[in-house]
DNA sequence: GAATAATAGTTTCTAGAGTAACTACTTTCA
DNA sequence: TGAAAGTAGTTACTCTAGAAACTATTATTC
């Protein structure tokens, strides 16, 4: 019978996943903050209606992987922003329909650059085919883990529900 | 001139990694909480101490690379669950001696295999060779991410003199 | 060898994020 | 058609986590 070896944390996986997840996270929420004032999840707003208009707040929630409290939020700061406007869906009267304002725009005309350079700056440690390589693994591992949370999850649940196809 | 591709959140690479550490971690802290009511940092000081006694705090928060107030409340929390003896070092009384009591080696003796069986099967989508090849690329991005965090750092900060060597 | 600076750790204050409860509206179906 | 169930989104409550201020102790320096 062997002897198990000795859990070292740096070495522990998800450990070292969430210390590069949150020292990345930091700094771009640092670079967004101070130029923009805009949070992380803000951030995630803009991103996907600077793609799409017209968006309610569910698709924006189902798009960013965020729930609909902390889009509501986002939503509604980015709306006393001036950036973001909110018009209630006239053929589903619960419904809202987001787009980003012309200043909305201009400001995403600046984010989304920062953002492109910022990934260059990180990825610039890594070759081309190793960042292809590390974008598949991850992947693969994003599908495990969901696969994992999924089948902890009790069933019914409202989680699982709202995340469930429609 | 060329223009810009579009930034899509599901390939953003930093979005990727939040959403990954994001569901890695909250199937742990479910285990870790419904099992042993233990919240990811008191999982961390716990993992720390099981493997090396009498540590600081200041040295738990250094190998867990969490913020020392974060440390303090994790370690108070398991001091009043009985599995932290804290003891002032009697040659510098602003130092406190951790270590785990009995009852905390029991539970460390339960989560450390727990641990790697989670480890075990979220890589179970990987290859062996595929797990070393990601490990790598992993340690790479988490160096280069301190590099960028620590250039924007205004220096003289109480992070960068608290993260200094000692 | 006091005054000053530095260090270890805790407490306080505030903001972010999730759950549950709620409001408003729409769909279903008996 | 109207009662019940479902859906979109917000508000209220709770908890965690970081920043700054504070206490206690030790090191420095003039």
């Amino acid at each position: 019978m062997k002897l198990s070896r000795p859990l070292v944390l740096e070495r522990f996986l998800p450990y070292r996943l969430s210390i590069l997840a949150n020292t990345v996270s930091r700094s771009i929420s640092r670079r967004y903050e101070e130029r923009f004032g805009l949070s992380i999840p803000q951030w995630r707003v803009m991103a996907v209606l600077g793609l799409r208009a017209d968006l309610s707040a569910n698709e924006v929630a189902e798009r960013t992987a965020m729930d609909k409290v902390t889009v509501s939020r986002a939503v509604s700061a980015l709306v006393d922003a001036g950036r973001v406007r909110r018009a209630t869906d006239p053929g589903d009267r619960r419904r809202s329909l987001l787009r980003l304002t012309r200043a909305g725009r201009a400001v995403y005309g600046q984010i989304a650059p920062l953002a492109r350079a910022y990934e260059r700056e990180l990825t610039a440690a890594l070759e081309r085919t190793e960042l292809a390589t590390l974008e598949r693994l991850l992947e693969r591992l994003t599908d495990r883990a969901r696969t994992l949370a999924w089948d902890e999850e009790p069933p019914g649940t409202a989680r699982s529900r709202a995340s469930a196809p429609r």
